[in-house]
DNA sequence: AAAATAATTTAGGTTTGCCAAAATTATGAT
DNA sequence: ATCATAATTTTGGCAAACCTAAATTATTTT
């Protein structure tokens, strides 16, 4: 039996691993919201179930179970927003929340359903994309908005936070997931980026473009 | 803040509420599967937070906040088997167990989607009413079909009980919601009842005829 | 009206997940 | 190499929700 603590513990493990880098005990504590006592208390409960690999003073790695959890987990969560999205018509920036919750309802059978009504979307209401049931995740090429060249076309694949506010002010400007853009410009002074979104122009400061995952039109 | 095991003490509460009747601790106790000294110290909580009415060793009752809460947890439960019947095409003597979950989910705004993209529906998948916004309930006449008379023409409204056993025996009989029975015979000898369906006949005994709940055709 | 039985509450204890403060280990600066 | 700082772990403790066993109160039987 596994708790949802201890999934969100796992699911968090996972989205801050880097390549084979180990993820540090503060670095958690930020991410799950809690204190590094308390993530050194999970951390042993969770290393003595193997789901996490230890090393005293150097971090956690997932290990392979571990892993399978949190991809499990994420999966969930991401068809979940995919549903208040799509079938209830909630907004993209209101949905995280809710999907936190819903993320640990327990049933195969319920999730495989569900994905089969959302006719087996690949990526979620934010570009992220949804693990099948093996935990395999689909990989495109892509960068960051910020690293994008003058002139380049590009279409809006991802962006890398859940924050409400963020997402509602794209909103606003009329930007969203496929959005074709185009850069116009890039300021040297501040890295911010003026683009063209076919019907208007807009600016992006250089902390939004961080934040904004884009590809190559198909 | 109220927390899921709060919840479900509160809507056991209100499922074994008749009348005016209170509810006693070891009925509590045997409807949430846990023991008489658990009950006890919870009904002190709930007590205390105004939301039960507690005379002790004479049992306790719903306060007006403690039934506003357990009918909104009602209505979520049973809005969410329509869900999962209706929409993920799930078979009815499985959405118990997952709606147990669900009921749980926090977000008033999910809740108003779900029932509007569902059509507000006013029964669940086994004939339960569903309470609206304001904890309001349709009601309707209805007689047990163990106390039918011979000759009778009944629609079936719906079942008093969610065990999986019993909905999927009814389902091989071809017997559902809405189905029209009507009583050819009631044997005096153990009171079980032989029924025609329009397609076949059936015979049901006094145990399962106390599960089923009847109404006239409209 | 006692005595026996049943229902309920209380006492004492466990597990899970959390925290603040203290102790330990690692890392960066001198 | 030593010292200072930062990161991590350990210690001791708390609250929620549960349990068994013992004590208390209510109800039924004699
Ligand atoms: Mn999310
Ligand atoms: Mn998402
Ligand atoms: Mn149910
Ligand atoms: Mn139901």
């Amino acid at each position: 039996m596994i708790t949802a603590s201890e999934e969100n513990y796992l699911k968090s493990v996972f989205k801050l691993s880097e390549k084979d880098k180990s993820v540090s005990t503060n670095d958690l504590a930020q991410s799950l919201g809690t204190t590094p006592a308390s993530v050194s208390d999970m951390v042993k409960k969770l290393s003595e179930k193997k789901l996490l690999a230890h090393q005293p003073y150097k971090g956690v790695k997932l290990t392979q179970a571990g892993k399978k959890i949190a991809l499990d987990i994420v999966r969930k969560h991401r068809l979940w927003e995919v549903f208040l999205t799509q079938t209830l018509e909630m907004k993209w920036d209101s949905v995280h929340e809710i999907a936190e919750q819903l993320e640990h309802i327990q049933s195969q059978d319920l999730i495989r359903k569900l994905d089969a009504f959302l006719g087996y979307p690949r990526f979620d209401p934010h570009g992220d994309p949804i693990p099948d049931e093996n935990g395999k995740i689909e990989e495109r090429k892509t960068i960051l908005l910020g690293e994008a060249k003058k002139g380049a076309v590009l279409l809006l694949a991802g962006v890398l936070t859940d924050n409400s506010d963020f997402l509602q002010y794209l909103d606003q400007q009329q930007v969203r997931i496929g959005s074709r853009l185009t850069v116009l410009e890039i300021l040297p002074f501040d890295k911010s980026v003026s683009l063209s979104t076919g019907k208007k122009q807009i600016t992006f400061s250089a902390l939004v473009c961080q934040q904004l995952l884009m590809m190559e039109e198909v």
